[in-house]
DNA sequence: TCTCAATCGTTCGTCTCACTAACGGTTCTG
DNA sequence: CAGAACCGTTAGTGAGACGAACGATTGAGA
């Protein structure tokens, strides 16, 4: 144990990158999104959580109960993996899931009181790693960045 | 062969979204790299090229030869899936690895003259490729928003 | 009313990617 | 000369995105 000190210089190859990579718009959004993304899981690790958790509570907080299908859509969760994450939701006992009466091939996805309060809880959680992840911008600059992160996934999301 | 219209829409969530996850900077930027990282990998698969072949060449391009550990911590790749990269390059003819006699503990990675072809090819179709990904930017947005990444990538990476 | 297409939840499987662990061989240092 | 550090390589893990197909159910058209 002690070959393990020289990989890729962790999460921020600051090092002698070619200058073809270093500035490389697709690469950077790589690269950031993979640091930001780990920061993310390792946190809500820490309350036996994960990001999909967090997109399905809050989708369900704020549209209220609905279809797997509906939350699919919303969170951009394939349906094949929601059954995944309801399970585990449904395990520690934040959302409830129960056949619809009204259509009997859906399922009436929930939230618990303590999915309320969980939620309420990944929300402080979340708020501190995005704080932390944009550590390196002021306040104007983080909102200039997601607002070209947005018009670059909402492909026209232009407002002024 | 029917069931597959109703998929969480197509790489770009325009739907809607919980508030809270809509502008979600950690967010925002997975859905931007997954976007980009597959558009780049879709061009690239056309001729028969990855990500990693791109990083490895420009590296040996701009730095001559170098040994597989000093290329894995130029491009980031770690130097277990290295292997495997130089194997796809050599296979293709695109690089030539051969034992240093002066260090028998490494290889020297050169690049051949198909290998320069290669890259200058690269180089096109990537600039295309970013020039895609970016379109819903204007250009002064788009050295904006590669500024900030490399500030979020490189930590401080401050130059005015 | 019967039929066919569509929808929903679910299972299984695939591929890629970042990352770890451990090995055998080599070189460097004390 | 012994032990630490380094190198290439193999194997494997865990997560994530995605696709195919199936049984059950519902809705629309002839």
């Amino acid at each position: 144990m002690s070959d393990s000190g020289s990989e890729p210089t962790r999460a921020a190859d600051r090092s002698a990158a070619p200058a073809r990579l270093r500035n490389l718009p697709t690469r950077l959004l790589s690269l950031a999104a993979i640091h930001s993304d780990r920061r993310v899981n390792e946190e809500l690790a820490r309350v036996d959580a994960r990001k999909w958790h967090y997109a399905v509570l809050a989708a369900l907080d704020e549209a209220g109960p609905a279809s797997q299908a509906e939350l699919s859509s919303r969170t951009g969760i394939y349906r094949s993996d929601m059954v995944a994450v309801l399970n585990e939701l449904t395990d520690r006992g934040l959302v409830d899931r129960a056949p619809d009466p009204a259509d009997r091939r859906r399922n009436v996805v929930t939230l618990t009181g303590s999915g309320r309060r969980q939620i309420r809880k990944l929300d402080g959680l979340l708020a501190d790693v995005e704080d932390e992840v944009l550590a390196p911008l002021t306040p104007p600059e983080r909102e200039q960045l997601t607002r070209l992160l947005a018009a670059l996934v909402y492909g026209r999301g232009r407002n002024g």
